[in-house]
DNA sequence: CGCTTATGGTTCATTATTTGAACCACAGCT
DNA sequence: AGCTGTGGTTCAAATAATGAACCATAAGCG
């Protein structure tokens, strides 16, 4: 791997911590050495990405990254621009509404506009959505090309409750079945009693960028509605997508798009 | 330098255009070598801090500072914890209030408050604060240590207005009275017609992280506003301090901070 | 139509940078 | 004193970065 890549996944590592973290437990993190994480974490912090604190020594996430997160919502403000649909989502559904970004080959939330139910799901902005097991995942994979859902489905796939499906086969009939229908729908698939459903937010071009999820209590939820929760979430999300793209790019259908499936 | 630094460099760059920009643009820009600026995209896409639009191919900020943003946020809410104290100020001041924050070795705008008068002084979130011509950045190094005001005043200083000062003498005399009062004041420093003043916001260890500013039109300020303006934003930046780092470190001076002053 | 001149993207021998075992300094502990 | 755990540094050896020259494509133009 090269020098960029391996600081770059230094800052990952660094910033995926529950805490400030010594020289000594980076290294052993990232499997580096001693020598080299030093020079990373003073060449990051030479430009901000990480900062040493004076007195404990132990390094954090920088400021740079807050300017450059600036930089991106000023040209590309995808959460300023979905809010307003995930919030009317919100109260048409009663239900706990997030939306989901991909951000270095993973799903991360990056909004949350709770239920107001007392009984409802709790979801973390930043919290990172598995491919296999949320219905945000599933949504999203559905919808890339063939070749990076079986690369995927190549890889092996954890088990995170009882209801979670980890066979290749049986997957790639969800996906079908998401893809065919537009929305996807999780059954406990990260976590008993919850059931959501997704939809994914895509660019011109086809490829989602995200999803838009809803996420009930199982208790509380039929067939039925989740899958009228499942239209709204494409309506919100294809609305987000149109909303987001249409003013910046007129035709919608790029003739030299160059899909690889 | 080192790979990382050209690398996070190419970022900063790109990160300072007003639009998205092909590869040799970029190339030229950071003056290095197409195929090495191609490299460096390609292992910055893979990491999420840049993408390319595959219509146009050209590269703008990718999500992954937005990840990053958020998790420094999280662990270190500078801003939200500012915020209250900005508004206050804004509020007894009546003029324009902003933040700053070293980030890369710069001092950038992270917040405004702006002032409700129709005539008032607009400053941008994420702009640039030259150290030498804006009451911030005077407030900054006038805290900072000794050998790393020199290292500044041994640059040259560019000059803004008729006004800049950039006499290293005469700046290292406005440096000692600002350490001394605790608040800076620079006079149409950056641009004709603005008076403002600054105070910096110190971490425990007596080092600044970042300043608070009022900034006013110098036809309505007079000298003793100036002064009580300059007062106010000390009790603010101090405000500010003591509640960011209040709660976390019991201990306001530490015994083992090794300064080099 | 073919020529020119842009663009983005790729190759591979040369070169410079990265690497890491061993090292030092310091602090807390027995 | 000695031990053990930090953070931090050094320099010869190994490896990864570099860039001139290359290809492909598209736009502009006489």
């Amino acid at each position: 791997m090269s020098t960029i890549g391996k600081a770059l996944s230094l800052l990952d590592t660094l910033s995926r911590l529950d805490k400030e973290a010594g020289l000594t437990d980076i290294a052993n993190l990232c499997a580096l050495d001693k020598a080299t994480a030093r020079r990373f974490l003073v060449e990051l912090e030479k430009h901000g990405f990480v900062e040493q604190d004076p007195d404990t020594r132990r390094y954090r996430v920088g400021s740079a990254p807050v300017r450059l997160a600036r930089v991106r919502e000023a040209r590309f403000p995808f959460l300023r621009i979905a809010m307003p649909f995930l919030q009317a989502l919100a109260g048409s559904s009663t239900e706990t509404v997030h939306l989901s970004e991909l951000s270095g080959g993973r799903l991360s939330t990056i909004h949350v506009e709770d239920s107001s139910w007392a009984h409802r799901i709790i979801v973390e902005v930043g919290s990172l959505l598995p491919f296999h097991a949320t219905a945000s995942g599933l949504a999203f994979l559905a919808f890339c090309p063939k070749a990076e859902i079986e690369a995927f489905l190549a890889k092996p796939l954890e088990k995170f409750t009882d209801h979670t499906i980890v066979d290749p086969d049986l997957l790639r009939g969800m996906l079908e079945e998401t893809a065919a229908r537009g929305f996807s729908i999780s059954h406990q698939g990260l976590e008993a009693g919850v059931i959501s459903t997704a939809a994914p937010v895509c660019a011109p071009d086809g490829r989602p960028i995200g999803c838009v999820a809803i996420a009930a209590p199982l208790s509380r939820t039929t067939k039925t509605a989740i899958h009228e929760f499942g239209v709204q979430a494409v309506a919100t999300a294809n609305a987000i997508s149109e909303k987001y793209y249409g003013s910046e790019k007129p035709m919608g259908t790029s003739t030299k798009s160059r899909r690889t499936d």
